[in-house]
DNA sequence: TCAACCGCG
């Protein structure tokens, strides 16, 4: 720090400490208080009685409505294509067990209709008994989509227009009224409206759909449920799974009552890999021929982490075992590579249906972008597969452009076939009509947690049989199909029956939190009552950080802070780098970058033209060192293309996603509107009072850096490169994708990042580069180092030293900052913008005066 | 040198 600096720094700070004493009394005046009225009771009263009698009117109502619509020509059709549903032979039976039982489980195939039949089943009951005013039914499903077609589905099936008796919520989108006795919901609304509703007293009926599944949210509401029920015991809820195991969840429900419903799809052949060998004749390279596999002799090494399965097919005698197949298959066998696919086998596999097999769309299920994009090129290449007049190939990944194109569904031209080459989002978000083939390659990315050193890893595994069910469903959705499984059988019987739950594969720093708003109790002993409980040094891991970033205290109990972070549907991380940017003026960026993380990343990553795609995110983020601020840039200039009409291709020309743009404008929106419920933003002073350092990069990293830490990265001059370390891990490289990356020197000593993920090799996903100013003002607690020169952060990770007169300084702004700070968090409506204008003004000083010294 | 997927008043 330059002493020219040191001195204004420290005038700001002594003219800002009068204000902030001065201004005390200021505090109270805020608060309200309500008055209550005498009268209010007999009011109520009188207007109960009331709203009885209108409850009785509407019942009867909804009843002469239905048998109308009962008796109509119209729905004699519709009644008759519900009657050949498996689930209606089941009706009665369901009926009884809801009504007399207060837990029911109901298994069925996909196809039976259990989604669509069993919550109207409930409401058409309802409504005939006369009970429809007074019922409420609510049924979530794990995804959005879901929600909303099913209830439209539903509402057709009815004869009605969408939220009338049926109807949806999902996030910042919903279609129903005060007549909707039926809501669709995803199941993270109904955790929401638990903050609200403890008891859920509103509801009659729950159902929850694809718990199966096992999603983070759905364990979560199982547990919460069954502390719930002895306390409601007129709740009937109603657990639906897709797989046969219903044993699990009938057993966690005290041996609850279960249903099975036989499902009604056309039959699928399926057909393994050494079948597949003996009909295609398809000849296996080991490694020795081809560098890309390794056989299974070749990885006879002593690895302590094996997957059980490689190990499994090693062990296999390979002659013995298929004794009855042709040479040729079990030397192809015996080069086949349980580690690495062989797309040559895949594009054989394409050329054999095509050659052999009737009409029909192919789908392959693949593991990444790299494993698609590969096989794309090698059948544009192939002489057969690569006539684009009679093969339509399309690739379908979650972050490609094409996602949305209609002709993904649509059918093709005749004597044209469809070829989708997909990731798992063709295994249950997206449902292709005509596939009539499936190629599974019987993997999938797959995100674990390394809780022993706070890792997150996506590392592609073997799927489990569940799955693999799943995906060859998806060949008999309009006629018999068939499922070529590009693995041996004995793979096929030693899968995994179902995936490990998600709450034991993530990090659960949000679900905590959550636990802690919900009041259910230490956090270890509530989730020491799920279906599998998490690993307690995974717990425990997530309350620490909760301690670091200040959410938790030490008895665990929600700091004020915390308290507010509960209200924002994020990551604590960044939710709390929302509250940062209201205080201290920047809000618009902060807004915007919180929807990108919290959502998913705008950029689009198209097949052939990755090296512009990079150049767009590079051009966004200009010399900033940041991917936050790319995201940042890119919105506002989406923002302004948009203005001026020119939205669709300023989009393709930058390589951004419309819809996800327009999800972060209403997230951005949702996020402005809680803020302002808990009083951290006041709309009528207008967005000017909120963004007055909006402009000012230095101001919005270190609101970054606030929001993100710990997660903070050492920049270490290693010649003419830089290389990267964190306390937990150790070295790490910047992510490939990252405007950071091949960047050999950084102006600036620290990174932060909101993700480290290990794949090939560990990576930040995302980074900023930032100042130690930055991190000394906005980072962690400051402590004396022991030698007494310095101080020291994250544990003494990370080590500052200066002169004796700028620590003093630097020590004094932070702990001005944190006054401030803990002033208007617990007192958010404090106007203490005149007041805090010198603090501020001091740690923009201190911001902008960066020194590099590393 | 790399990019599974889903979700929140």
């Amino acid at each position: 720090m330059s002493t020219e600096t040191e001195r204004r720094v420290g005038n700001l700070l002594a003219s800002s400490k009068e204000a902030v004493h001065a201004d005390d009394s200021s505090c109270a005046s805020s608060q309200g208080v309500k008055q209550s009225s005498p009268s209010v009771n007999i009011i109520k009263s009188e207007s109960t009685l009331d709203a009885d009698k209108a409850k009785e009117k509407f019942s009867v109502e909804l009843k002469n409505r239905q048998e109308k619509m009962k008796a109509s020509d119209g729905s004699k059709a519709m009644q008759s294509f519900r009657e050949k549903l498996p689930a209606y032979k089941v009706k009665a039976e369901f009926l009884t067990a809801v009504s007399n039982n207060q837990v029911l489980v109901v298994s069925g195939e996909t196809g039976c209709g259990k989604t669509t039949q069993l919550p109207q089943f409930i409401l058409e009951e309802e409504i005939s008994s006369l009970r429809g005013a007074d019922c409420n039914i609510i049924c979530t499903q794990p995804r959005r989509i879901s929600a909303i077609s099913v209830s439209a589905r539903i509402s057709s099936e009815r004869g009605e227009a969408l939220g009338e008796t049926v109807g949806y919520q999902i996030r910042l989108e919903s279609k129903r009224s005060t007549q909707t006795r039926l809501l669709f919901c995803t199941t993270g609304v109904l955790l929401r409206l638990l903050v609200q509703d403890p008891d859920l007293t509103s509801v009659t009926h729950l159902l929850v759909d694809e718990i199966h599944e096992r999603g983070m949210n759905e364990d979560f509401l199982l547990i919460i449920l069954r502390d719930l029920l002895p306390r409601r015991p007129d709740l009937r809820l109603i657990l639906m799974s897709a797989t046969i195991n219903a044993d699990m969840f009938s057993k966690y429900f005290g041996n609850a009552p279960t249903i099975h419903i036989p499902g009604l799809t056309f039959p699928v052949t399926d057909v393994f890999l050494e079948d597949l060998l003996e009909k295609t004749r398809y000849n296996i390279k080991s490694e020795f021929d081809n560098f890309q596999g390794n056989s299974r002799r070749r990885r006879r090494q002593p690895e302590s982490k094996k997957d059980p399965l490689t190990e499994l097919f090693e062990d296999v005698d390979i002659d013995s075992h298929y004794k009855k197949y042709s040479m040729h298959t079990r030397q192809s066998l015996e080069a086949w590579s349980v580690v690495q696919l062989d797309l040559g086998l895949v594009e054989s596999t394409i050329e054999h249906i095509c050659r052999h097999e009737g009409d029909g769309a192919i789908l392959v299920f693949m593991t990444g972008w790299d494993e698609i994009s590969k096989l794309l090129d090698k059948i544009k290449a192939n002489s057969f597969l690569g006539n684009s007049s009679k093969f339509l190939v399309l690739p379908l990944h979650g972050s490609m452009p094409t996602i949305n194109q209609r002709e993904i569904f649509d059918r093709p031209p005749s004597n044209m076939r469809k070829i989708v080459l997909s990731t798992n989002i063709a295994e249950s978000s997206i449902t292709i009509d005509d596939v009539v083939y499936v190629i599974d390659c019987g993997k999938a990315k797959e995100t674990s947690y390394d809780a022993l050193n706070k890792l997150a890893c996506l590392l592609p595994s073997w799927i489990s049989k569940a799955s693999a069910h799943q995906r060859r469903g998806r060949a008999g959705r309009v006629q018999p199909g068939v499922c070529y499984k590009l693995y041996p059988k004995i793979i096929h019987e030693a899968m995994p029956q179902y995936q490990l739950p998600e709450i034991l594969r993530t990090p659960l720093q949000e679900l905590c939190l959550h636990i802690k708003s919900l009041q259910l109790g230490t956090v270890s002993s509530f989730l020491a009552k799920a279906l599998q409980p998490p690993d307690p040094l995974a717990v425990q891991n997530a309350i620490d950080l909760l301690k670091t970033i200040g959410a938790l205290d030490d008895m665990e109990e929600l700091s004020p802070l915390g308290r507010h972070l509960c209200t924002l549907p994020l990551d604590p991380n960044i939710g709390k780098m929302l509250l940062m940017g209201s205080i201290f003026q920047c809000l618009g960026p902060a807004l915007t970058i919180a929807s990108a993380l919290a959502y998913r990343d705008p950029f689009v990553l198209p097949i052939n033209r990755k090296e512009e795609a990079d150049a767009a995110k590079r051009s966004f983020a200009g010399d900033s060192c940041s991917d936050h601020i790319a995201l940042l840039k890119a919105f506002e200039a989406w923002k302004d293309a948009r203005n001026k009409g020119r939205e669709r291709a300023f989009c393709w020309d930058n390589f951004l996603s419309p819809m996800t743009l327009q999800m972060m404008e209403d997230m951005r929106n949702q996020f402005l509107d809680l803020l302002s419920d808990i009083g951290f933003v006041n709309k009528s002073l207008g967005s000017k009072a909120y963004n007055q350092y909006s402009d000012d990069l230095e101001m919005v990293c270190a609101i970054l850096c606030a929001g993100l830490y710990p997660n903070v990265v050492q920049c270490k001059r290693r010649g003419k490169r830089t290389a990267f370390y964190t306390k937990e891990v150790g070295k790490v490289g910047i992510h490939p994708a990252s405007v950071n990356a091949g960047v050999y020197l950084f102006p600036l000593p620290y990174m932060v990042y909101s993700e480290k993920v290990k794949t090939t090799s560990i990576y930040i996903r995302d980074s900023t580069n930032i100042s130690d100013y930055a991190l000394l003002l906005f980072g962690g607690n400051l402590n004396l180092s022991k030698t007494g020169e310095g101080i020291e952060m994250l544990g003494g990770y990370l080590h500052f030293s200066a002169s004796k007169s700028v620590l003093e300084l630097i020590k004094k702004l932070k702990g001005e900052l944190n006054k401030l700070l803990q002033r208007k968090i617990e007192e958010p409506g404090l106007n203490i913008h005149a007041e805090s204008k010198g603090v501020v003004s001091a740690a923009v000083e201190l911001l902008h005066s960066r020194i590099v010294r590393y």
